[in-house]
DNA sequence: CCGCCCGATTGATCTCGATCAATGAACAAC
DNA sequence: GTTGTTCATTGATCGAGATCAATCGGGCGG
């Protein structure tokens, strides 16, 4: 924790550097960003930190500076359902701020990530000044809310084949371009859950998709792309 | 359709009358709504009206003043999925709107039903000089957010018949809180689609219930529902 | 280096719900 | 009325994926 005199906060550069690089804001001046600054923390997390947990109070949203959260949903009190995993770049639980809900999901990192932490209250009312940061908000819910509408059409019409290709397909990182890489830090029985299989299920499809060439797997967490258009094909067409 | 004149075009009562019964237009005074009515149009629709596809440019959003609406999206040319009902008070499509991209799924009436139609650019416009409807606008596709990832939760971890009793339980009409009562006037399929089962199964399970004196279908768009505990029970816990 | 532990992998079997196949019932056109 | 059409219902069978059960393998503390 950094010290703070009740005057005069010292200001956290990690923070101001990382609420930069938040898309909502992309349209912030520097005063605009001291001031979210006054209501937000920079937070460095290790490996399955809770942030919270369903059905808690929602205080705060956040943002992934570094690393990967993923939200799951339990139910009936033994089975669970990781809903999402959220990235770098990407924020999560403003939904609950909006709806002025209990957080209907819990937020656990994956891997030691750095976020940001922005409480619900000061935010709301930052935003009744900042018309532009609102209009920001709503595409971004909008584009989140298409998402969800994909993820519940694929879990329905696709076969598990199909599903897992579509989701190396559609999380590949692009950004280099020549080999086709895909990062997968994630324990395999997670990506089993968002996927709605059984890491059994999971494992099968993927040792299926490498004895045809089409990816491999170097390391745990690392898997390569070999073969897009097979893939492609899969989820597209042919089961 | 009522007749215009070029210069001063008749204002239409049902409209403005409908425009008040959105749940978004709450906070909007005379003035408003007759500005809303500017770039709104009141739709009577017969039952099957298309109202857009899937991949069409998004123009509009839609509020269902009457009636029951459909949306579902394609896969793949053949298979398709009915994401969502919506009936009436609620709004449709809006995220489209939002996030600038085409329809991401199909709009059809189920029944017949009475809609406005609410042209998009101009309500982005509108919007800009008015703070207290974006807020609303947010909460609203926070809930909706919300809403999705519950119907994920439930599509993935329960059972056909309790994917069933959970919904016949949310979507019961609660207006006359002595005789549980439900009313559904969806195709067997299309609620089938809803709940990811085959219209088979779903008769099965409803036929099981019926057995079990804990619904009755006195007509086949009508269902009651004689034991609420019973349906939670086995929503909950007991598969 | 060894033993331990947890998760990945692989195999054998089972089950829920899909699919296939009739039959029944509602409704419209004639 | 009769015929056709379409959807709900019921039954018989099938199969994708879950579950159960080993086995493998890598990281880590001793």
């Amino acid at each position: 924790m950094t010290p703070r005199n009740a005057a005069a906060p010292v200001p956290d550069l990690r923070l101001i550097r990382a609420l930069r690089a938040i898309p909502l804001f992309s349209c912030c001046s520097d005063n605009e960003f001291a001031s979210i600054a006054g209501f937000s923390r920079f937070i460095v997390a290790d490996q399955d930190m809770r942030l919270f947990d369903q059905g808690d109070h929602c205080e705060s949203f956040f943002f992934v500076h570094e690393g990967l959260v993923e939200l799951y949903k339990t139910i009936g009190g033994n089975k669970r359902k990781v809903v999402e995993f959220i990235g770098a770049g990407e924020t999560f639980a403003e939904a609950a701020v909006f709806a002025r809900i209990a957080y209907p999901v819990t937020a656990v990192t994956v891997i030691p990530s750095q976020l940001v932490r922005i409480n619900a209250a000061a935010f709301r009312r930052f935003l009744e000044s900042h018309t532009d940061v609102q209009s920001n908000m709503l595409a971004a819910l909008s584009m989140r809310l298409h998402q969800l509408v994909t993820q519940i059409t694929e879990l329905s019409l696709l076969s598990a084949e199909q599903r897992v290709a579509a989701y190396l397909l559609e999380h590949r990182d692009t950004s280099d371009p020549d080999s086709p890489v895909g990062n997968m830090p994630y324990r395999r029985k997670d990506l089993a859950s968002r996927l709605n299989l059984t890491p059994e299920t999971l494992c099968r499809v993927l040792g299926h998709f490498r004895k045809r060439g089409w990816i491999s797997m170097p390391s745990n967490s690392r898997l390569l792309i070999h073969d897009v258009d097979a893939l492609g094909e899969l989820q597209a067409g042919n089961a």
